[in-house]
DNA sequence: TACCTTTGTGAGCGATTACTCACTTTTATA
DNA sequence: TATAAAAGTGAGTAATCGCTCACAAAGGTA
């Protein structure tokens, strides 16, 4: 097993679970069974390190949103996306978690994260599938969309479990596609 | 002005935008013209002044659900809780911000929070009232309900101002209230 | 005024932090 | 096999952390 790849691993767990400033150099190097100067040889100091989980991360999410951007199907597109937090969280856990706590807790990371558009194609791409749908006002809409997508993938991730919660998302789906 | 009072609200202010772990003792007393010392003669170590924080906002928080709790007219109950985000965050948005942070990174927070009950009565009263307006299956409604709360928390929390998004309300409310 | 309690100070403590560096071991290539 | 680059080590660094403590000032009560 390489060591830069467990020492990425065992940092996100711990990113994730204890939170960035919370948890030190030395004991991501104690947990990987790794040297702590080797952290600094591959990552520069704890930002790169953070930086390069957070970089690998979004390289794993990005083929789940090329895939409702491929769709045309209107209906399909809103059904699939709303599955999307269930899909990450079930495969990506941590690197959610890690993510979300991030964008809330460092003004710095959210600015940069909004500046990147990383979610941009599928906010119009949603809206577009409202407007297909005869939506009367598809961007007001389509914020309600996110904000009921956001609060899911919450819901989704505070509980410990990886089931799908069927009821509530079938629920769900009939207050924006009926 | 009181010295106590000073280091609560200088406290508040740095804990919701750095973060607890982020924020140091010396930069509180600093920020608050205080001498280190007296930080720990009030609230004896640092969780000490938090739990002092967070007491002060939810005793301030309450009366806004005792408002709700108090109402009859099941419609007026679930528009009103559905402006309890931006009711509470307009007025005191540090202090949610910072219950938000902690509820998401720290894991004891979130289940000493969620032993308190502070919102079970509010989740029965809404239920309560989707039974009242008829709605099929009232358990699995009340759960969307709040995730959407959530989600709209989450959203007026991450805009700078305080502008109540009137059109976005309306649109969410027909959601629930036909 | 005398005396006790509360409020406030600031130097200083041991522990921990992110990070460096001189050094050794392993790996790749010729 | 010889050699250079890459990977890995661990003791050591200055800075900062939460917190203590001896002491001074302020405030209340007799």
């Amino acid at each position: 097993m390489n060591k830069k790849e467990t020492i990425l691993q065992v940092a996100l767990q711990l990113f994730s679970s204890q939170g960035f400033d919370n948890t030190s150099t030395s004991l991501i190097a104690k947990k990987a069974e790794v040297s702590e100067g080797l952290i600094f040889r591959h990552f520069v100091n704890k930002e790169g390190l953070l930086n390069e989980i957070l970089m690998d991360g979004f390289i794993k999410i990005k083929p789940y949103l090329d895939k409702i951007l491929n769709e045309e199907d209107p209906q399909k597109i809103v059904l699939s996306t709303l599955n999307l937090p269930y899909t990450i969280i079930s495969e990506h856990r941590e690197f959610w978690k890690l993510h979300n706590n991030l964008r809330l807790q460092n003004e710095k990371y959210r600015k940069d994260f909004d500046r990147n558009t990383f979610f941009d194609p599928l906010d119009t791409k949603i809206e577009n599938a409202f407007k297909a749908l005869n939506i009367p006002n598809p961007k007001i809409e389509t914020e309600s969309f996110f904000i009921f997508l956001n609060g899911l993938a919450l819901y989704i991730l505070e509980k410990d479990n990886n089931e799908n919660p069927v009821e509530l998302t079938k629920n769900i789906e009939l207050k924006f596609i009926r």
